[in-house]
RNA sequence: GCGGGCGUGGCGGAAUUGGUAGACGCGCCAGAUUUAGGUUCUGGUGGUUUGUGCCGUGGGGGUUCAAGUCCCUCCGCCCGCACCA
């Protein structure tokens, strides 16, 4: 049989027939084993846009493989997914085109499930559900009265981030840049009463906890510190000249430099302020400048420092020194104290506003050489500070916060920048809050067997504003408390609130009626072991869901404080972007090269430019569709590609040149299995291990040479890193090839070659090793069974081109017993005429001999 | 400004953790097969010379018999946070 005459591999046939087979028997299914390890791998669950991109491809491809690895390592492997359903863009889709968000969603949720499945993941489809499910947001509702009972959830009138276009409330965590995180609108701030979500009762474990994450990571976890923000220092109390209650509170976590402040800074915000703008029209004028400026985030990165003297002066609590007080725009309301006392000498923005305004600067620390540094010395020794005298920063923080305490000036004081979490939104395409407004009896929770609160289907989307607010009966209720007339909560939660626990309800298989969580099955499978996703949800999304996992335990649903083990971010899928001369951006296929070598729009013939990789967006046009990709080339070829070349937590450069090249390769294989089977190879040659005095030496070399490639595969596997282990399965093929012809007198060894080549393939290109198996006549599917072991005795060389240096260049090699001994290895190396030539008649000074590894002759 | 990451052929990237730099792939070149192109199989491919050699992992310096890897210093790119007291 000649190779290069077997047909093209037919991978749409195969793919369908696997992909029907494992859905049909629940091939993937996962069931509490006792006798086996439980793997819990998931990946973040998708969003029913309409459409799986090239990013989703990547994203489950990788948990797809490790799932399938771990499953063939014995492990009962978990791998669900599901559908975070609610949010704005059913709403706006509704109101674009008519329809109604519950169709819109359960719609794309058909048309994305389809092509999840057409990329072969093997997921166990019983535990899919929507958050939209009303059994989902029942549960959820049940939740949400569970935390309201233990007083995690509070009701609060509040300044509220409001973005104009949604018309929605944001949390601080969806404000980037000072705009809406969906609609890219610049944030206005509004009063309003919100449900929030005390977060910050589990401040000092979320960010304790943090150290603990060693699956994480490194820029996650110091994503996460930052936001928490945690700061200690000291809160002082400052006596004014300015009346009664005009004491002004600082908080600083530099106390030590307390005999450096020369002034006091508060905020355009604080309470003092605003009270003396009512008398004082500089400051009423400065505030008002402030407040107009502050909406937009880059003109306040720009602002110059600026304030005014209020005219007040504060007392040293230790000195004689009256501090003038300011009103500045650099102090934040929402930070500590919403006031600081300024020591300019040893803070950069302190000494700005100094300098500007031509205050007084005292240093307090001086370098312990004693030379004088100005500004900033954030080390050294404490100098012209009375008591502190002498100490170091650590010794004199601690003095002085004693000192402060005892005269009752001061007091230890911690803050963070963590707030409470806003989970209102005035919003139809959510979950219903259970709560009820009564004249009587004010806000008031449903009572549990009145749950679920379902969303009312005959809404319309004509007008702005909130449908639920105002449909004609829905919020009209009774009030579980009086009984008398009551009106429902008419916001619905932030969908972040779905997603906070999602992977909770996963351990329990659809089965499951009433209880969504229950203990025992959440206690077999969490946690996760492995969560994949992008790292844009490195604060929301994964602060809220570690939060969920503390506070549900508090109120008793679960035992897990701690959700995800390990965590992996992987890199977003770039392609290259195109773009006339005017800045339209352009599709690949409306550019072509010309015979100069640049490139040119093929309809007009103008200069096209050749942009820079960027992430894969529709306005960019650089997007390619998964649906097109598996149509031409397969799944398969796909899946190989995303994971080929680039590590998954890197940026991955798609190239059509690089597809085709997985797609030659899985092709290249499939030949070998259809000459294989031709040789008569397959399960009745494979009986125990080959045995290796029998056989060809170079067939000898083959052989140990794959166990090398099980242990590379493996462990490539293990870290992660799916572009090696492609690399030696591709390896590994490659030397098969190069023994083709003796195969059919090698059948054992080929035999089992193939059979363990197929299985370390199988996590990445499920399809066709599943169907080689098969037509291999190998029993079951692949993942039942067990992944190839390596004996470590054939990883072990025994003869090496050991290199031979001369003054650490390399002059020739030789091919030698590893235990030959070092005198017969330095004979040797000193026949090579280029190394006698490079020691020619020079004393030789040192030899070095590293076993395995090198010789050097130092001369 | 602070924090994190990165810098290796034309390109994506390997490198047993201090021991033959460039595995594997893309691209390119050649041979075989083919009526031809494509496919397929095999070989080659860092630069520069070829008698040998010399240079080469962002730049400079250092440690070492030996440095992509360790130390110092400078430069550049990407990401995150940002008047956080």
């Amino acid at each position: 049989m000649d190779i290069s005459e077997i047909a093209l591999y037919n991978f749409s046939a195969v793919e369908r027939k696997w992909q029907d087979f494992w859905l049909k028997n629940e091939s993937f299914r996962a069931d509490c084993s006792p006798s086996k390890k439980k793997y819990y791998v998931l990946e973040m669950f998708m969003y029913p846009s309409g459409k799986v991109h090239i990013g989703h491809v990547r994203n489950y491809t990788i948990g797809d493989i490790i799932a399938r690895f771990k499953r063939l390592r014995g492990f009962s492997v978990l791998h669900p997914t599901g559908w975070d359903a609610f949010g704005l863009p059913a709403e706006n889709a509704a109101l674009k085109q008519g329809g109604h968000p519950r169709d819109w969603t359960y719609k794309n949720i058909d048309i994305m499930k389809r092509q999840m499945l057409s990329l072969g993941f093997s997921y166990d489809w019983r535990r899919e559900f929507a958050t939209c499910d009303e059994k989902y947001y029942g549960f959820q509702q049940k939740i949400f009265l569970a935390l309201h009972k233990k007083g995690l959830i509070y009701r609060k009138k509040s300044e509220i981030n409001w973005d104009p276009v949604d018309n929605c409330v944001l949390a601080n965590e969806q404000v980037i840049g000072g705009c809406g995180w969906r609609s890219g609108a610049p944030v206005e701030r509004r009063m309003l009463s919100q449900w929030f979500l005390k977060i910050t009762d589990f401040v000092d474990e979320l960010l304790a906890e943090i150290d603990n994450l060693k699956g994480w990571p490194e820029k996650v976890r110091i994503m996460q510190q930052n936001w928490i923000g945690k700061s200690e220092g000291c809160s002082i109390k400052f006596r004014t000249n300015a009346g009664n209650n005009s004491d002004i509170v600082v908080f600083s976590t530099r106390p030590e430099t307390i005999f450096g402040a020369t002034f006091l800074a508060i905020s355009p915000d604080h309470p003092l302020a605003i009270e003396l703008s009512k008398t004082n029209d500089k400051i009423k004028a400065f505030i008002e400048e402030f407040k107009r400026g502050s909406v937009a985030q880059e003109f306040l990165d720009k602002q110059e420092k600026s304030g005014v003297d209020t005219g007040i002066l504060a007392d040293h609590p230790f000195t004689d020194r009256k501090l003038p007080v300011y009103v500045a725009n650099f102090v934040l309301m929402n930070y500590g104290t919403g006031a600081v006392f300024a020591t300019p000498a040893h803070d950069k923005r302190d000494y700005d506003f100094a300098v500007k305004y031509g205050l007084q600067i005292e240093q307090v620390v001086a370098s312990p050489e004693g030379c004088v540094e100005l500004p900033y010395l954030d080390d050294g020794i404490l100098i012209n500070s009375d008591f502190l005298n002498g100490l170091s920063i650590a010794e004199g923080k601690k003095a002085v916060i004693q000192k402060l305490c005892d005269i009752g000036a001061g007091k230890r004081e911690v803050f963070f920048k963590l707030m409470d979490w806003g989970i209102s939104r005035q919003r139809y395409w959510g979950c219903p809050i259970p709560m009820v407004h009564c004249e009587k009896c004010g806000v008031v929770p449903l009572k549990e067997e009145d749950l679920p609160v379902i969303l009312p289907h005959d809404v319309s989307f004509s007008e702005a504003g909130n449908p639920l607010d105002r449909h004609k009966t829905w919020k009209h209720t009774r009030c579980p408390h009086c009984g008398g007339e009551a009106i429902r909560e008419t916001d619905t939660l932030d969908t972040f609130f779905d997603s906070s626990w999602y992977f909770l309800r996963f351990c329990m298989n659809d089965s499951d009626d009433e209880n969504l969580l229950k203990k025992d099955d959440v206690a077999h499978w969490m946690r996760v072991d492995q969560y994949i996703g992008g790292v844009e949800h490195a604060i929301l999304h994964l602060l809220y869901a570690r939060f969920f996992s503390k506070a549900l335990t508090e109120c008793g649903f679960i035992n897990v404080r701690e959700p995800f083990e390990n965590l992996f971010t992987q890199g977003m899928v770039c392609c290259m972007t195109y773009r006339k001369e005017n800045g339209d951006w352009l599709f690949p296929e409306e550019v072509q090269k010309n015979a100069n070598g640049e490139y040119e729009v093929i309809a007009t013939g103008e200069r096209a430019i050749v942009g820079n990789f960027e992430k894969m967006s529709k306005s960019k046009k650089n997007t390619v569709d998964p649906d097109e990709i598996v149509k031409n080339y397969g799944a398969d070829a796909l899946r190989l590609f995303v994971v080929s070349d680039t590590p998954p937590d890197r940026d991955f450069p798609w190239s059509d040149e690089g597809l085709e090249g997985c797609w030659r390769f899985i092709n290249r294989v499939w030949r070998l299995f259809i000459y294989a089977k031709s040789q008569g190879i397959g399960s009745e040659e494979c009986s125990g291990d080959p045995v290796l005095e029998n056989l060809d030496s170079d067939i000898q070399k083959l052989y140990k040479d794959f166990h090398r490639t099980i242990k590379n595969v493996t462990d490539s596997l293990e870290e992660r890193t799916m572009n090696k282990a492609v690399a030696y399965i591709r390896d590994c093929v490659n030397a098969v090839y190069l023994y083709l012809e003796k195969m059919v007198d090698n059948k054992p060894v080929f035999s089992i070659i193939i059979r363990d080549l197929i299985k370390l393939m199988d996590p990445i290109a499920p399809h066709i090793c599943e169907e080689a198996w098969n037509m291999l006549g190998f029993n079951g599917l692949v993942s039942d069974n067990s992944w190839p072991d390596y004996k470590e005795e054939y990883l072990e060389i025994s003869t090496i081109d050991l290199p031979i240096q001369v003054n650490g260049r390399l002059r020739g090699t030789v091919s030698i017993a590893v235990d030959e001994s070092e005198d017969v290895i330095f004979e040797r190396a000193l026949q090579i005429p280029a190394v006698k030539n490079a020691i020619s008649s020079k004393p030789l000074k040192k030899r070095i001999f590293i076993k395995g590894k090198i010789i050097n002759f130092v001369v």
